[in-house]
RNA sequence: GCGCCCGUAGCUCAGUGGAUAGAGCACCGGCCUCCGGAGCCGGGAGCGGAGGUUCGAUUCCUCUCGGGCGUACCA
């Protein structure tokens, strides 16, 4: 249920029935009806909703917009139960004013929802989200992290938005980063059972594989170093891997993410999917041969070159698992896919969506949610790369450190397209510098207000006993208002695939909260007035709760 | 060189082609005998630059100047 979208369809019916109204009468003339917005004015002066449909038949009516606007209005039934006025201003918007009975039916709503306020009309179609899918080879850094606040809270809004939502997981458990990984692995179990090898010059040099390596020689002892040199980097790769998995599964669990599919690299090629696929593109011509490699014609859908399918060694490239993994993920029948990628893959773009366009599939219909690298602060220095650990600070470090809650707001109240500075010192910070416990606050305060209630024998009564009319301050007027907001800003984050909304749309509801506690007093001795401000306060905190679910931050209600 | 992203208030950032561009921090001044002062109220300044499309541009296009990131038979 979405009050906003509910009053903009029956604005529109209106507004076009009106101008049908007005063609058949010979008023206006056009042929068709443009492609006009209902939109919520930035001014309240200017109404509730406002649209530009003169502005837009100007030209086919040859007629200037205000004429327009008035005739279109004239047709309009503003005497009808809801409207208080209907205005032209500026250039030729038609500004509608709505009395205010239709916000007056949102606590009860909102009541009835509890936990699925917010929650849009299902619409069946199946959407996939993929983020994260680091490399099972280290820790999951910042930018992990961030893809990961980014990509799950991104999946809920998607989910209340009415779209039936998988998360995904990629596991690049095979390929040429496998095959170092092994090496690594391999030399430094031979080192540690006291043997005098190399390690590979582009190894993993970190403490991590080390440790890793320790684990699994307090398990199997010396027991592979008999073994031929593949098999003994196949049992090391196999045990670490599954180590590493199962790590970072848990360390995003921690972090409030759990995934409905890890899907593993490893498993297509042994599926032979990836020859499979460069052979459809062969079949398709969309692949050559050049100094012994196969190439794919990404030129052909607007890259800037072309690019290695598989390599004169015969194996395949990164690229052409990916292509099979795409593929795979469209046979799946998701009508949206979206991947969650950091910025540095922006040259990815063009050639996977030009390989999904060569393979037949739409490529509208793959999305990647791009976002920008982030910068490690602590006390204003920029914290380098550590060169023992390979990260600089790692997730699971960082959740210890400043907690999910602070953690997974601070990360997605940025535009991904935005570099995000993230200072550890911020983020620890429990005061009005951290904005995540602004809103945390309000969400405890209420929570006191119900205590102090309950104290003193004041409880909510049933909602069809308080009449909500009562509500007349300005205060009470914008919490109701942005509380509306809530189904139709989750619409737009996820048409847009801005998780970042999410979170300011909370911080403006803490605020108007704070600003309301501060004028008014919710237990008094007007018993009616006391009644509807307690269902207020209880569908502020419903929201406030459910909009933090959303980002994967908690509403304690107690701070 | 070429490609992608970003240049908005002193700082960090919002801003689905609309009307007078907004928050937080910082700074200054107010507000608790009263539901949690981790709060509220008030106070200044800004779309990097130049063209173009449009009735209308911070938003779209071109050029330009800054910053980041790519530009492997790595992933």
């Amino acid at each position: 249920m979405n009050p906003i979208q509910s009053l903009r369809d029956s604005l529109y019916k209106t507004i076009v029935a009106a101008l049908e109204q007005a063609k058949k009468d010979n008023l206006l003339e056009f042929s068709t009806i443009p492609d006009f917005v209902i939109e919520v004015p930035r001014e309240k002066e200017h109404g509730d909703f406002a649209t530009n449909v003169a502005m837009l038949l100007a030209r086919q009516a040859k007629m200037a917009p205000r004429k327009i606007a008035e005739i279109i209005v004239a047709q309009i039934p503003v005497n009808q139960a809801g409207f208080k006025k209907v205005d032209i201003a500026g250039a030729g918007f038609i500004n509608f004013y709505l009395d205010n009975s239709w916000l007056y039916g949102i606590p009860a709503l909102v009541q009835t929802m509890g936990n699925e306020y917010g929650q849009n009309q299902k619409q069946n179609i199946k959407v996939q989200v993929e983020f994260v899918s680091a490399n099972p080879t280290g820790n999951l850094h910042m930018g992990n992290a961030r893809g990961g606040a980014i990509g799950d809270s991104l999946a809920n809004i998607l989910s209340l938005a009415g779209y039936d939502v998988e998360r995904e997981f990629y596991i690049n458990d095979a390929g040429n980063q496998i095959e170092i990984f092994a090496e690594s692995l391999e030399a430094r179990y031979l080192q540690l059972t006291g043997h005098d090898v190399m390690f590979p010059e582009n190894g993993y040099a970190g403490q991590d594989v080390i440790d890793t390596v320790k684990g699994i020689i307090s398990r199997y002892g010396k027991d592979l170093v008999v073994l031929s040199s593949q098999e003994r980097r196949q049992r090391l790769v196999e045990e670490a891997l599954q180590e590493k998995v199962t790590y970072i599964a848990k360390t995003l669990q921690e972090f409030g993410i759990n995934y409905d599919v890890w899907f593993s690299e490893k498993t297509l090629h042994q599926a032979g999917k990836i020859d499979e696929v460069i052979a459809e593109l062969e079949r398709k011509e969309f692949v050559y041969e050049k100094d012994g490699a196969l190439w794919f014609k990404s030129t052909r859908f607007g890259d800037e070159k072309d690019e290695v399918l598989k390599r004169a060694n015969g194996l395949p490239t990164y690229f052409a698992a990916d292509i099979a993994y795409h593929k795979d993920k469209f046979e799946r029948g998701f009508d949206w896919v979206i991947n969650v990628w950091g910025a540095d893959h922006h040259g990815h773009i063009a050639r996977m969506k030009g390989a999904i366009q060569a393979l037949g599939y739409n490529p509208d219909q793959l999305d990647i949610l791009l976002m920008q690298l982030v910068r490690l602060l602590r006390s204003g220095n920029v914290v380098r790369m550590s060169k023992r650990t390979g990260t600089t600070v790692s997730l699971d470090e960082l959740i210890e450190e400043v907690g999910q809650d602070a953690a997974r707001f601070i990360f997605v109240m940025r535009n991904p397209d935005s570099h995000l500075d993230f200072d550890m010192e911020l983020a620890k910070q429990q005061n009005q510098d951290n904005p995540v416990y602004y809103v945390q606050y309000a969400h405890a305060r209420i929570c006191s207000i119900f205590r102090q209630a309950e104290a003193a024998g004041i409880s909510l009564p049933p909602v069809e006993q308080i009449n909500t009319a009562l509500l007349k301050e300005q205060e009470e007027m914008d919490l109701l208002r942005k509380i509306a907001d809530f189904p139709e800003e989750i619409n737009v984050a996820a048409r847009t695939m801005a998780p970042h909304r999410i979170a300011r749309y909370v911080l403006d509801l803490a605020g108007l909260f704070h600003s309301f506690y501060n004028h008014h007093r919710v237990i008094n001795d007007n018993q009616a007035l006391q009644g509807a401000r307690l269902l207020l306060m209880s569908v502020t905190c419903t929201t406030i709760k459910n909009a933090l679910s959303v980002l994967g931050v908690s509403a304690p209600e107690q701070m």
